[in-house]
DNA sequence: CGTGTAATTAACATACACGTTAATTAACAT
DNA sequence: ATGTTAATTAACGTGTATGTTAATTACACG
């Protein structure tokens, strides 16, 4: 995948955004990953398979464990289409202040 | 509401973003936004709730219209959470840069 | 006041998301 | 081989998301 779709679904649930700033803080075994969290393994097993499928996280078999690693593209994918409308607001912030400032004091 | 849950997964959903990208060329009414799409004005009508709730619109009553705005808000705390982690990796990619010039040509 | 249009809410069907426990695969040790 | 640990897959329950059609509210107009 990696449409915008599974990057914004994998980024709706508190759980995997907890992972991934778990994981900001340095690469990470799917147990350490699961530890923290109320919730049985295979729930976190989940979890980090939608954030692969979203290209948010790759993992990487060492010897007995998997350990996961931030992966930028999928933030890439999220963040282009924000940058495209974060964009046209700022524009419309600007129009509306110029507009302000060359209509003072006009009551609608 | 306005959490990162409810932006994220307001995000999520094709229409709601075909939606936003049709308001970022200008307001527009329930009817207007609804016309080319094959899916139902009530189902429309959630999908604006849904970004509503979010934050990433806002409506007004014009007469027997309701017109439909963007609003930054929301677009704002999904772009705050995610600049966080842009930051984290452009560090990470720097070190992977430092690292491969002061160790090149090293095989794994 | 009655009629038409814009939009929502109500009631319902279906699919998917997220959790559980039990069973299975993979790697390592004795 | 046998057992242990790490992690996933299988099977299932339950709530929420998304769509439908039918009924309802809100406004405008003659």
């Amino acid at each position: 995948m990696q449409s915008l779709d599974t990057t914004y679904a994998a980024l709706a649930d508190p759980t995997r955004r907890a992972i991934l700033a778990r994981l900001a803080l340095g690469d990470a075994t799917v147990g350490e990953l699961g530890a923290p969290f109320a919730i049985s393994a295979p729930a976190i097993s989940r979890h980090l398979k939608v954030l692969e499928e979203a290209r948010l996280i790759a993992r990487t078999r060492h010897g007995q464990q998997l350990v996961c690693r931030l992966n930028p593209d999928g933030l890439k994918t999220a963040q282009e289409w924000l940058d495209h409308y974060r964009q046209f607001w700022s524009g419309m912030f600007d129009r509306l202040d110029t507009h302000l400032k060359q209509n003072p004091e006009k009551k609608p």
